[in-house]
RNA sequence: GGGCGCAUAGCUCAGUUGGUUAGAGCGCUUCCCUUACAAGGAAGAUGUCGGGGGUUCGAAUCCCUCUGCGCCCA
């Protein structure tokens, strides 16, 4: 660049972070500056798959802190003349989005209600806790789900917009909008067609309160409160069996009983003898299976249909019967025709339409007075298997679902999942275990259906027999030109909404899929797959995938299975997985506590690039501490860029472009061209907090010693040769560090960058490691340890730094002396010194006289 | 019970293949209104590198073990 197409400089004189990050915003959306060119090809291409965050949640500083690692590090690939694609979506299909519609407006889906035309709800936000929820039809619901979630949306915007990331906001997508649905009944379609996709009727885990299945990975072990109760079990010659369970309630359900093969008491019995339930009479099989734990109660089980996971696998090996007594409402079902005996009817009457907490108080009872519990209920604190956001332990029911092979069930799909891993550089790389672990822990597939109404519909239907049976073996799938769907209120083709749900006829699938059966298709989402092939072409595989370590199971795996199947590879090269933020005592952040900080309020408190310093801090994956005196520290970090630009750019621009000729000013810039090289090759690693800490480092020193030193020389006038060498090296370096900043302090650099130079700081080239000719990065290390002393000197007699000197003497080793001397004129300047002198020493060490009370830095050892 | 990680100054953290006397910032103490910055600057003090054992000429770093903490899973 030439000095004529400079534009005038124009420094505030009073400069500040107020008032940046609007100014900045509404630049940058103006501008276009982070518009994905899609004229660059795939290799010029940096292609991000982001996490839509939940809008129906609020965002919380987690979000802050991973969001914009994956900015600094977009920022970075754009500076090395990457087009970046970096699209943002926002998830807001789901049961997530379900409860808070349900709670905000006081409504509850009954998809057996009828449409109501500009239907009103009753709330608006906060109804009362007495409020009866109001039953809305299911197409109500949605309207209801997708004004709510259009509203939410707005403020995350706001939201990740003052936080200055870098998005190319026209690639916005949600998760429920059509082109989503498209993509993702698209790739379901797929997998069905290849045979990934089926569909069975088997136990599935149930939230009695959602009414829907969960999948393994929604799933969490909680300890509560239980109890061993001891109850006896009859043999026909009278002796009893006696097995201890937490789950009394579920005898009417027991299909056998069982034991370790190996366990002596029990081995004569197996596949011999049975064993009569008490209070229902009904006769069981005594079996023998490895799961079952010899020290565990009395050492024999009873297996029920279902208790637990445990009980499924029994069932599904030892090919027992199902009998089970809970409904998917959590309550007893009346209909148990396996209890043959009278009294035995009569006692599960009493359990049917109960909860199973009120039905186990009272099969306590009857089992007292009938004498068959034995001794007393044994408190006991035990896990127990919850949906993540659910409140009631979680049931197994038996229930037809639709499931996504991932591994669970296959030895080499399971083994060729873990191969597509080795496929992605993990940061940090030892996030990869956790995915291997996750796949090799797999007991089932993937189940993908949810019995829910804000999600994208499984797209078949099924035809209906003549005798009014759904054949769902045989499903009706739309052609893809129809995508998307829903089955609930489109007709197949050749048959007519008439014919629905009638014999002869067709039924619609009233499942929705999963919200990870969604969103692990992002990079399809948003690379337009099949919509627009020219773009996918240019962004799939992507670059990189961002996301937080706790999601590993669910979304980063869920995506390499689809991509798995669609394109046969990893979606991307690189995996960034970004840690937690925890309370000062290292505890996870949580609502509950209340210790959650509103992320806006930081941002206008410590300015927007103070909080971007404080996340670009972090390591990449460590878990780290919630502190705002960090955030203080990039505050003033930014105010420090800001003031230091003001004077290097008020020293006046030096007129002719030319390079640095004095030592000084040259070593400078050797130094800074090895910052640039490590910034260079930590960015390349994914490593901006190695990055940012080298570019501080440098920066706080050029600042107080570099700057001080030569700031005498660069003011001189008329400039000199020496002058202007300061002028060049200063631009140079502050032009340099500018831009070394701007993915981490992406406002302040934009502000100091445009004081001086045109265009986006953002669109600038990264810096080139270029060393100067001639340099010595170590003369200055001289130059600066003599300043020290002197100044060291002056605090110690209390004085100004202005304070002058008279004779400065210094001793050094001859090698040192070369460097010394060529710093001579500047170490006068910035030390006021008036004589200098220069002596042979065995270590560099400043003999410093002060006027007009001379004292010496000899009155204590030097130390260096 | 399994997997992964963490433990370094009062606090938050660096410390890259083992290599002089272990670093930074915050906080603390002292001093300085100095013409880029007082929302600033100059300087100072502060460590059994969680405990124990081992390898090595040499260990915060490698190995073993114990303790404590966190996350994910069973």
């Amino acid at each position: 660049m030439s000095s004529s197409d400079r534009p005038a400089t124009r420094i505030p004189d009073k400069p500040s972070l107020d008032g940046i990050e609007d100014r900045w915003s509404h630049q940058w959306a103006s501008d276009h500056t982070y518009s994905f060119d899609r004229s660059a090809t795939r290799d010029q291409v940096f292609a991000i798959d982001t996490p839509p965050p939940t809008v129906s949640g609020s965002l919380h500083i987690g979000h802050v802190f991973s969001y914009t690692h994956t900015d600094i590090i977009a920022r970075y690939q754009r500076m090395t003349g990457k087009s970046v694609f970096y699209p943002i979506g926002w998830d807001d299909n789901g049961l997530a989005t379900e409860r808070r519609v349900q709670n905000y407006f006081g409504v509850r889906c009954d998809p057996a209600s009828r449409y109501v035309a500009d239907f009103e709800p009753p709330f608006h936000g906060e109804p009362p806790k007495d409020h009866q929820a109001i039953a809305v039809s299911r197409a109500n619901f949605i309207e209801l789900c997708e004004e709510l979630v259009a509203q939410d949306e707005k403020i995350f915007e706001s939201v990740l917009r003052r936080l200055g990331l870098s998005y190319d906001w026209s690639l916005l997508y949600t998760t429920i909008d059509e082109h989503s649905r498209r993509v993702s009944q698209l790739a379901f379609l797929h997998n069905l067609s290849r045979g990934e996709a089926y569909t069975q009727d088997a136990p599935t885990l149930w939230d009695v309160d959602y009414k829907t299945a969960v999948a393994q990975a929604e799933m969490e072990d909680r300890e509560v409160a239980g109890a061993y109760h001891q109850i006896a079990f009859h043999r026909s010659d009278g002796a009893d069996i006696v097995i201890d369970t937490t789950r009394p309630e579920l005898l009417a359900s027991c299909v056998a009983l069982v034991a370790h093969p190996s366990d002596e008491r029990y081995k004569a019995l197996f596949g011999t003898a049975t064993a009569t339930t008490p209070l229902f009479g009904v006769e069981v099989p005594i079996l023998a299976h490895h799961l079952a734990d010899p020290e565990k109660g009395t050492g024999i089980a009873m297996i029920c249909t279902f208790g637990d996971t445990t009980d499924v696998t029994w069932w599904r090996e030892l090919n027992l019967p199902a009998r089970a007594v809970v409904g998917r409402d959590g309550r007893f079902i009346a209909d148990t025709p396996w209890i043959t005996d009278e009294k035995g009817q009569a006692r599960y009457g009493e359990l049917a339409g109960r909860t199973a907490k009120q039905a186990q108080k009272l099969m306590v009872t009857m089992l007292r007075e009938s004498g068959e519990l034995l001794g007393e209920p044994r408190p006991v604190m035990h896990p127990v298997k919850f949906y993540e956001r659910g409140d009631r332990a979680l049931e197994i029911v038996s229930s037809r679902q639709w499931y996504i092979r991932n591994g669970g069930r296959e030895t080499d799909l399971r083994a060729a999942l873990v191969a597509r891993a080795d496929e992605i550089t993990w940061h940090p790389a030892h996030m990869q275990h956790r995915y291997t672990n996750w796949v090799g822990g797999l007991n089932g597939d993937w189940l993908v259906s949810r019995q829910r109404f804000f999600g994208v519909p499984i797209p078949v239907w099924y035809p209906v027999d003549p005798a009014g049976n759904p054949d769902y073996d045989n499903p009706i799938v739309p052609s893809e030109s129809q995508l998307p769907i829903d089955p609930s209120a489109d007709a197949p083709d050749g048959y007519t909404n008439g014919q629905r749900n009638i014999p002869g006829g067709f039924m619609g699938d009233a499942d929705v899929m999963d919200t990870w059966a969604t969103s692990s298709l992002t990079p399809q989402i948003a690379g337009r797959w099949e919509a627009d092939p020219d773009l996918f072409e240019r962004v799939f595989p992507m670059d990189m995938r961002a996301q937080a370590h706790d999601i590993i199971r669910t979304w980063l795996f869920a995506t390499v299975v689809r991509s798995h199947w669609e394109h046969g590879a990893a979606p991307w090269r690189h995996a960034a997985l970004s840690g937690w933020i925890l309370d000062p005592d290292r505890k996870k952040m949580s609502k509950s506590k209340g210790n959650v900080v509103t992320p806006m309020s930081l941002l206008e408190q410590y300015s927007t690039d103070a909080v971007r310093y404080w996340a670009g801090s972090a390591r990449p994956g460590v878990d780290t501490a919630y502190s705002e005196d960090q955030m203080k520290v990039g505050r003033k970090l930014a105010t420090k860029l800001l003031n230091v630009s003001k004077f290097v750019l008020g020293l006046g621009q030096p007129e002719t472009i030319g390079a640095a000729t004095d030592p000084i000013d040259i070593s400078m810039l050797a130094k800074l061209a090895a910052v640039v090289a490590d910034c260079t090759a930590a960015f390349e690693g994914f490593d901006y907090a190695r990055s940012l800490e080298r570019t501080e480092a440098f920066f706080w020193w050029f600042c107080d010693d570099y700057v001080e030193l030569v700031k005498t020389r660069a003011y001189r006038i008329p400039a000199d040769v020496g002058a202007l060498s300061a002028q060049v090296a200063l631009h140079a370096a502050l032009g340099t560090l500018q831009r070394l900043f701007a993915p981490i302090l992406a406002f302040t650099s934009e502000e100091v960058w445009s004081w001086w130079q045109t265009g986006s700081v953002h669109r600038a080239p990264w810096p080139a490691p270029a060393e100067p000719a001639g340099g010595d990065p170590e003369l200055l290390d001289s130059v600066s340890e003599a300043m020290a002393q002197v100044r060291r000197t002056k605090t110690e007699a209390k004085l100004s730094q202005r304070a002058s000197v008279d004779l400065l003497v210094i001793e050094a080793p001859a090698e040192l002396h070369a460097a010394l001397v060529a710093g001579r004129s500047d170490i006068c300047d910035a030390g006021s010194v008036t004589a200098f002198e220069l002596r042979e020493g065995p270590a560099l060490r400043c003999l410093v006289t002060l006027s007009p009370s001379p004292t010496t830095a000899g009155e204590r050892p030097p130390t260096s």
